[in-house]
DNA sequence: AACGCGGGGCA
DNA sequence: TGCCCAGCGTT
């Protein structure tokens, strides 16, 4: 997804207006007795931030907890088999990261004196360290200036300046990460970057932010529009493949002319419209059927959505002289004024009521 | 049942 | 660079 949105054009707020707010607001609301609180070193910060990647707040803490009491230091969790870290960690799912988790250790230990480093290109260097963790460790435990983008910070900016697209992409990632740049203030550094997980996390939530409790409330892009639930735009869709189909009207004296479907598969079991191939096999049944190398006239057009690809089929109608017995059991004439219960797909459905009020 | 989460690894 | 992956919790 790719957007036109040039972040030096965007019309920005004053930075201290917006840091201001946040942090009074977290004065008062944000969350200050999390564990890895007290103390905030670089080793407990960056270990709460690794579990807190993919994971919420209140499962993170009895790990955490468990950690710190198993591995008080970064020495102890490197000198540590890996098994036992996943032993420690199971339950709090993406095991990748423990791995990282004890190979960031080792060097922290062998490399950098058992000190975390305390820039951001170092300590993104480490293994299970992206720019955003690196900047939580550094803000959070050295108090510095250093921006973050984790999910709750993606959405209050989004939200902020109704910037439109998906947030994975790296056109919209470029736009937030100056967006972040900008707000995040140079006073209070750890408080800051507290205080916009705690907003993302309580207040400007996925689904119903709290948007009368909060301090962005007047500056809030979205929020003056009422269009909160925009924003952020949700991941594309996987591009489903397009396939292409035939599909035959045939009628005959305001019937027409259904085969069913194999009992498994798309579809399974259910009468719909022959295809290409179906109608050529059914046509070397009847001597009778006519000029069938004549594919009628296009009806029209169906566009169905299935899970894994779009179905686009051209409709072709014929009026064909055919006898009355359709020997076939797979095969039946359906009477749209008297239809028989039978088993239609939705779109198939649709179009045959479409027929009988209008063609037949 | 579908989605979101941050970073690593691959083409 | 853009994509796919991993596993659990939430909705």
């Amino acid at each position: 997804m790719t957007t036109d949105l040039n972040s030096d054009s965007l019309q920005r707020h004053p930075a201290s207006d917006v840091s201001d707010a946040i942090l009074a607001w977290f004065d008062q609301h944000g969350r200050k007795n999390l564990p890895w609180q007290h103390p905030k070193t670089a080793y407990r910060v960056w270990l709460s931030e690794v579990m807190l990647q993919q994971t919420q707040v209140a499962t993170v803490i009895p790990y955490f907890e468990r950690f710190i009491e198993r591995f008080p230091d970064v020495q102890s969790l490197a000198q540590a088999e890996v098994d036992e870290v996943l032993h420690l960690w199971t339950g709090l799912g993406y095991y990748a990261r423990a791995r990282n988790l004890h190979k960031c250790a080792q060097v922290v230990c062998e490399q950098h004196q058992g000190k975390f480093p305390v820039t951001v290109d170092e300590l993104a260097a480490l293994p299970g360290i992206g720019r955003s963790t690196a900047g939580a460790v550094l803000s959070i435990s050295q108090n510095r200036y250093a921006p973050i983008l984790d999910g709750n910070v993606k959405r209050f900016l989004a939200r902020l300046h109704c910037v439109p697209g998906w947030p994975g992409s790296t056109s919209v990632q470029k736009v937030l990460w100056t967006l972040a740049e900008h707000y995040t203030p140079r006073e209070r550094c750890a408080d800051y970057t507290q205080a916009v997980m705690d907003l993302g996390a309580t207040l400007c939530t996925r689904r119903n932010p709290l948007c009368d409790e909060c301090p962005l409330y007047t500056w809030c892009a979205a929020r003056v529009t009422a269009s909160q639930h925009s924003f952020p735009a949700s991941k594309p869709k996987k591009e489903r493949p397009v396939r292409h189909a035939n599909l035959y009207l045939l009628t005959h004296q305001g019937r027409i002319l259904l085969e069913q479907r194999p009992p498994t598969g798309l579809w399974g079991g259910l009468w719909s419209l022959p295809d290409q191939e179906s109608v050529a096999f059914f046509c070397t049944l009847s001597e009778r059927s006519g000029r069938d190398d004549e594919q009628g006239v296009l009806y029209q057009t169906l566009t169905h959505q299935f899970s894994h690809f779009t179905l686009q089929a051209k409709i072709f109608h014929k009026e064909i002289s055919l006898p009355d017995q359709v020997a076939e059991k797979n095969w039946c004439w359906y009477h749209p004024e008297q239809p028989e219960e039978i088993g239609l797909p939705g779109p198939i459905h649709k179009l045959l009521h479409k027929m009988s009020s209008s063609l037949l």
